[in-house]
DNA sequence: GTGAAAGCGCTAACAC
DNA sequence: GTGTTAGCGCTTTCAC
């Protein structure tokens, strides 16, 4: 693999020259500029990213950390990172914590090691040391109480706009699907508010407690059957896109008439809910711009510039064929 | 940001003694041990993996290249992949071709940079040269004309599995979306063995050409939509999990019973087709056997060892409502 | 056992 | 304009 000194030496010149020549940096003749662009030609020499890292002291890498990526919301907007990461000329490092806690803790110790200059954040737990010492680290969809800065869905907004239209369409008795009370999954959030804008309305609320890692396809499903006796009572229900499908696939199976008997609203709103019959009335996060946003801030945080400590973006309802 | 040489000075050591002891290389008293342990934990050092990857001339870090990490088929064979990686200690870079050119180019440019170490990817037009010059880079689910190895599911057995399943239905008329017959696509593999099967048994295919980038949940909704007057001729259909689904959606607006006046075979296999109302009967493609094979591939490529042209992997048929 | 020194491939400051 | 040199933060000989 051909370096820098094998181009100046070819070309006659010091390596000073080469490194002016390809960075545009400083005065370099013509005619030597064109001796080492021969050079590099000849040599196929390509520069070093490693070398230039050590220079920097930055790698222009970003580690983006989600439970599973496999997710669709998840999918959708470590997509959506990566296509900001790079309009920004940085790359994305994909790092699934499958909630595996040696995994988050590997991916945290990439910040220090210094592989990734920063880290969008996903988890649940974050080690309590993650915000000192000028990390620059965001959590995203996540509260923190680390002193990092947080970015995620206005998910008041959410809870409200669900318990909204629960009450349009005359719901009696609503049913979700949360991940407990007592963690810090910001998504509590609209449980909390829909459960009191439903009850202040006089609608019965029934939560049912998820385990707190219920992203998988399968597990979903199996929730649904295993509360299907409660579930068939109640006219409302919200839960997760995944849930939603869930739901719908298990209602219909059962009989049930969707939205007559059952009303489902769908939070995420990814594009799988475009895709049943009838399609889904969803809550729909905004992952162009909470991408963007996680991608804004960790950049300047990488940069030393202060940020905010919280960032809302707003959810939009979209009625479709559930409610 | 402490370094080595802190560390040596306030141990009063050499910085050759820091790194034998951190390392665990060679001989180091425990008295000189115990003094440099301290030392690391009072000046936070962390040691700088850019500059071990200067030495190594390795960075650890492969780049998975895929056109859309949305799409829940790449979402999942990506997480796959990950886990592979990261058993083996290296971690992987996230890059989303979006059918761009400069995209698949700057990401192929990572690899003569050195920012990743070697290549997974998926791309239809692989530039020539890519596989020359010990490149570390293996071709996943995609022909290449550049000495590029190959890791694929085994399209031929999934093609002849779909037809004989139609043949078994009863069907009399099948209706394909493929990407159209001139591109480097393996997929198309399946589509053509299919066809053949099919009509040796007296079967009328018709074939749907849709983009080549056929990717998007909307595009495939659209073009069901679309070639519906097609589509409604016909007692079978076969295209990927969000065509099916797609498929399945409007089947089901129109008034259709599936499988009874359509069967639908998904291929691809994620776990969205359990989702739906039937759910969907499907040819499963085993991401986690060809994340393996990729990622064993790839790291063997990057160890210089030699590596088989082509690697198939078994496709499985799952049975389920829509056939 | 341990320190000093060379060097990985590059950039940037500084002479000439 | 251009070459030389000093690092960037490590690992790895090689003396002592």
């Amino acid at each position: 693999m051909a370096s820098i000194r094998d181009v100046a030496v070819r070309a006659g010149v010091g390596i000073g020259t080469v490194s002016r020549t390809l960075n545009n940096s400083g005065y370099v003749s013509e005619e030597t500029r064109k001796k080492i662009l021969e050079a590099v030609e000849e040599t196929g020499y390509k520069p070093s990213a490693i070398a230039k890292n050590m220079i920097r002291k930055r790698t222009g890498i970003i580690g983006v950390m989600v439970p599973n990526q496999e997710h669709p919301f998840f999918a959708k907007v470590m997509k959506h990172m990566e296509n900001e990461l790079y309009k920004q000329g940085y790359k994305c490092l994909a790092c699934n914590t499958l909630d595996i806690i040696n995994r988050q803790k590997s991916f945290i110790d990439m910040l220090d090691s210094r592989v990734v200059d920063g880290i969008i954040s996903c988890v649940d737990e974050l080690p309590d040391f993650s915000g000192g010492n000028g990390r620059a680290i965001v959590s995203f969809d996540r509260n923190s109480d680390a002193g990092v800065p947080i970015v995620r869905s206005d998910h008041e907004m959410g809870g409200r706009l669900v318990a909204e239209l629960f009450i349009k369409k005359g719901c009696k008795k609503v049913c979700q699907f949360t991940s407990g009370f007592d963690r810090k999954r910001t998504a509590n959030i609209r449980h909390d508010v829909m459960k009191e804008v439903l009850e202040e309305a006089g609608v019965e609320v029934v939560s049912i407690i998820t385990a707190w890692d219920a992203l998988s396809y399968s597990y979903n499903k199996d929730m649904v059957r295993k509360y299907w006796d409660i579930i068939e009572t109640v006219d409302g229900m919200m839960t997760t896109d995944i849930g939603a499908l869930s739901c719908l696939s298990v209602a219909q199976k059962m009989g049930l008439n969707v939205p007559k008997d059952l009303c489902i609203i769908a939070y995420d709103g990814t594009d799988i809910t475009e895709l049943t019959y009838p399609e889904l009335t969803v809550i729909q996060q905004d992952c162009p711009t909470i991408a963007k946003k996680c991608v804004e801030t960790v950049l300047n945080m990488v940069d030393g510039k202060e940020v905010p400590s919280l960032e809302l973006i707003p959810v939009k309802l979209i009625e479709r064929g559930t409610t």
